[in-house]
RNA sequence: UGUCCCAUAGUAUAAAGGUAGUACGACAGAUUUUGAUUCUGUUUGUCGAGGUUCGAAUCCUCGUGGGACAACCA
């Protein structure tokens, strides 16, 4: 059975594109600002202008905009680099706005050739003033009327650094009366004395998003150039400026950025968890950005499955994150090797076990692959869960209680005969009588047991330490919640476990390793791990459809 | 109180005037040496009112609700 996919409304737009033979092939862009690391919104418009590429046969661009030199850097272009990389994707070309100044430059010029475009002397203040609101109308001010000649000579004095931050800038000639502020006059040009990141100081003057993002789409003939919805009222100018400036017609298609359940996804507070220390950095695992999720054991391809999966429309959307999650399981439950970890240990001893005698007791890596199996040594004193203990046990309890049998993975079923506590009340040591001839996969007892637990032996299992996250917020919209939205933060987002017990050949894992730690969840090697002091980092739990 | 965008189960997303479907979630059951996985089933939806039409989620009008727009940010 073949079901055809239906197409999302840009996927329709590029079909009937190329069905009209308006183009040949396409080219999309994928243009991120280097002043901050990529999160899992804009994986979302990587797979769809990379996705829409491949799946039509055309090409993207990886293209910085990096056109305001005082918030980008180079260690945000290596990271994005790094992190599309990563997600699986290869562009065509790698370009920067930047790359283009010269070229910009000499559009702002055609542009005040043509009597449509000025140099305005006004403070900020005064041109916000003159702008007007959405209600009302703008006024044209005195500067507006200047001559060409003094407009050419203005922006090249601009340009050559005559002035001071601030003192002018260059502004279309549109309409002060536009309904659509963005035709207000817009800015295309201000004076920043900064040092960029890839011009150095050749320039002082820069152009603003709107002459440069479409004027770069059309230097590189994009096709179908997307970005999100809050760029809807830029397209007039967008149209405008192709239009006056007779260039390459480049076409904007917008659709809803990814928003989703529990977390933030504007830059700006993303660093501001990180600048005020919320979180550890931009790959701090509780963070919603692709560093992170990689830190985390996710995989390229779950991300990849997930936005194919949340689909491409208009419309506000707030994903749940657990279809996010649901991908990540979904891959690792088919391929994360099974090892036993106990996260809270508390000591069990088999009273008739053989103190001097150790088994190594077969287990299966995979359920599905019953020959894919390794060793785990048993022995009489063995670490399990606090968690697998009731002294009372609740109604529905599977698992370990006074005079109750459970089977021991992958080994033998016992029966809980007494315990220890201390004297704040804790169970300091549970004893249990193994029965012999329910050696698993030799199982000749006859018993069942409704439940089975993981263990380690005490003399064989290795110390790690395992972090646990959480969201990192308790509501689902923080950015929606009144104050702050730091507010909101969930307090209990990790958890460290430092003498945690994992099984020794764990010892040998590699940073970003993978494991499921049975029934807990999926876990990967921390880059922080090192030999003897081991650091897991929780992918996702399990589901658990155990309630108290 | 201007312009623009949007409105389908809890959350997303299909149905290009002709049977409202899919996924995730939730719930229930079966299987299970992971309370996992797997399997089965259940649940819940076209924002409202008019209109056009044999027939409207789809087209039109008016409401209602949500979002965007007044950075020398992108």
């Amino acid at each position: 059975m073949t079901e055809e996919k239906s197409l999302n409304f840009i996927e329709e737009i590029v079909e009937e594109d190329l069905g009209k033979g308006k183009y040949e092939s396409i080219l999309t862009r994928f243009p991120p600002e280097p002043n901050g690391y990529l999160h899992i919104g804009h994986a979302k418009s990587i797979c769809l202008n990379f996705g829409l590429a491949q799946k039509y046969k055309g090409a993207t661009n990886l293209r910085f905009d990096d056109t305001n030199p005082v918030t980008e850097d180079v260690e945000y272009v290596d990271s994005i680099k790094f992190d599309v990389k990563w997600l699986g994707f290869t562009w065509a070309n790698e370009l920067y706005s930047s790359d283009y100044f010269d070229e910009l430059y000499n559009l702002a010029v055609k542009l005040i050739r043509k009597g449509l475009a000025y140099v305005d002397d006004s403070s900020p203040d005064k041109i916000a003033a003159e702008k007007g609101t959405p209600t009302e109308p703008g006024i044209e001010n005195e500067f507006r009327n200047r001559s060409i000649e003094e407009n050419l000579l203005l922006f090249e004095q601009m340009k050559n650094g005559k002035f001071k931050d601030g003192e002018k800038v260059l502004r279309a000639k549109i309409d002060m009366k536009a309904i659509n502020m963005h035709m207000r006059d817009p800015i295309m040009y201000r004076i920043k004395h900064a040092h960029h990141h890839r011009t150095g100081d050749k320039w002082v003057i820069y152009p603003m998003y709107d002459f440069a993002h479409g004027q770069s789409d059309s230097i590189e003939h994009i096709t179908h150039s997307i970005c999100t919805l809050e760029f809807v009222p830029h397209r007039e100018l967008y149209d405008w400026y192709i239009d006056n400036l007779e260039i390459f017609p480049s076409r904007q298609y917008e659709f809803a950025r990814l928003n989703m359940t529990y977390t933030v996804m504007s830059k700006r507070r993303l660093l501001q968890l990180v600048n005020e220390g919320y979180v550890s950095g931009w790959d701090d695992p509780r963070m919603p950005t692709i560093s992170a999720f990689r830190r985390k054991g996710y995989t390229p391809s779950s991300i990849r499955t997930f936005c194919d999966k949340i689909g491409v429309a208009r419309r506000d959307n707030l994903i749940d994150i657990s279809l996010l999650e649901f991908c990540i399981r979904e891959e690792l439950n088919a391929i994360a090797p099974r090892v036993m970890a106990v996260l809270h240990p508390v000591k069990l001893i088999i009273d008739n076990y053989d103190e001097n005698e150790t088994e190594e007791l077969v287990s299966e890596n995979l359920p599905n692959d019953p020959a894919n199996t390794r060793t785990v040594s048993f022995s009489k004193e063995l670490w399990i869960e606090k968690e697998d203990f009731m002294e009372v046990p609740v109604k529905k309890w599977f698992r370990l209680a006074p005079g109750a049998m459970v089977r021991l993975k992958s080994a033998y079923i016992i029966r809980c005969d007494s315990f220890i506590k201390d004297n704040d009340g804790n169970v300091t040591e549970i004893h249990a009588t193994y029965i012999p001839e329910s050696k698993s996969h030799h199982d000749t007892s006859g018993i069942n047991v409704k439940g089975t637990i993981h263990w380690l032996s005490v003399k064989h299992a290795t110390k790690a330490e395992i972090r646990l996250y959480e969201r990192l917020f308790t509501v689902e919209n923080p950015a929606m919640e009144e104050g702050d939205f730091k507010n909101f933060i969930n307090p209990h987002s990790l958890e460290i476990i430092p003498g945690a017990f994992v099984e020794p050949q764990l010892q040998h894992a590699v940073e970003g390793e993978k494991f499921q730690f049975i029934r807990h969840g999926y876990f990967c090697v921390d880059r922080e791990s090192k030999p003897g002091e081991m650091v897991f980092n929780r992918t996702v739990t399990l589901k658990d459809s155990f309630k108290k």
